[in-house]
DNA sequence: TATAAAATATACCGATCTGTATATAGAGTT
DNA sequence: AACTCTATATACAGATCGGTATATTTTATA
């Protein structure tokens, strides 16, 4: 298997570092060291930080929504079993079972959005968009299991999950997810 | 009316600012110069710039709650009716219709949580404590409603206030309010 | 082996950061 | 008028920040 490319190497380095300890706590030195590359290979690659952070988010985003979907359509369940097991891959985050040696730190975009309060800054349009896709493909399962309103019920649920993340960072309560998931059936019960 | 101390003077612009620019971009010059405090004043209240962030969010803190109460309990309302008052409360945050000059820029002590990785750092320990008092607080309402599982509910509820907040900020979705309003009707109508 | 591309090392820029040292000015009290 | 408390101005320390300039070395390819 191939080596990583030095580009590679600093988005890795860096998204790993911004979860850890922030983006604006985060120093370009620091990464370059903790990435073994010289600080000219970055400015090759990329013009500014800010384009760093954001190479680093789109990164997040693949592989986020990638292991999202991956463990919500596995194992063959049904439309409406799918729609739930969206809070039991939270809990696996939330838990540090998701991915190997990723501790949670809550959501990457929402700490971006935090930290950029520029409504204009090309990090808010992204942190924005991968809700925006996070959403739709919940409202997709919302379809799939045939439940009335779809519209309406999926932006109720996607309340739920991001309730569930806030709450499980800023309050370090492990069991959001699950509180997500009663609340989930309740309003899926209700919506027949 | 008397005019405020000089200390007054700081913690009120540093949380201005916190808000506004975020708490690592916000430097300690920036405040003493909006604030028109000499530096040596600023460190005869405080250690260190956290102790003068650790101020500012305990003044977050008071008002905040103090206006979502107050404004939950006006009017008479009855019990349920309070209850679902937490979501038109909200909706004003949202459309900066809460503190006059207050610009929405999400919870200020979820922004703070994103910023502050180290779960020890006091900063922390004043975020979770927010969070914990106004989820009590929504315990009160809930009981006071005489519904069902109050403790089970009351955290549901919760989570879709939180996730208003966050959906509201990263998102820009100023209506996520109403919708979480539509989400707890289901949720307390099932409850009985 | 010659050549082009990729990556490096090193030094530097100006700005900003938190925090300190020192010495002075103003206000109120005794 | 002497004293005290508060606040000020100014300068500075030491570090780090994002970003650039220059020149050299490694690597891959022809």
């Amino acid at each position: 298997m191939p080596a990583l490319s030095k580009r590679d190497q600093l988005v890795n380095t860096a998204l790993a570092m911004f979860t850890r300890d922030g983006f604006h706590s985060t120093g370009i030195n620091g990464i370059l060291e903790e990435a073994g590359v010289a600080k000219m290979t970055l400015y090759k690659y990329f013009k500014s930080k800010d384009e760093l952070v954001v190479a680093a988010l789109r990164l997040r985003d693949e592989r986020f929504r990638d292991w999202f979907m991956q463990y919500v359509e596995a194992d063959d369940a049904g439309p409406r079993e799918r729609l739930l097991r969206v809070f039991d891959a939270l809990n696996l985050w939330f838990n540090d079972k998701s991915v190997p040696g990723d501790k949670f730190r809550g959501c990457t975009f929402v700490n971006a959005a935090s930290e950029y309060h520029d409504i204009d800054n090309p990090v808010r349009s992204l942190c924005a968009e991968h809700k925006r896709m996070m959403s739709m493909y919940l409202r997709g399962l919302v379809v799939q299991a045939g439940l009335r309103n779809p519209d309406s019920l999926a932006q109720q649920l996607n309340l739920l999950v991001e309730g569930a993340i806030s709450n499980a960072y800023v309050c370090g309560d492990k069991n959001s997810a699950l509180t997500g998931k009663a609340a989930a059936e309740a309003l899926i019960k209700a919506a027949g």
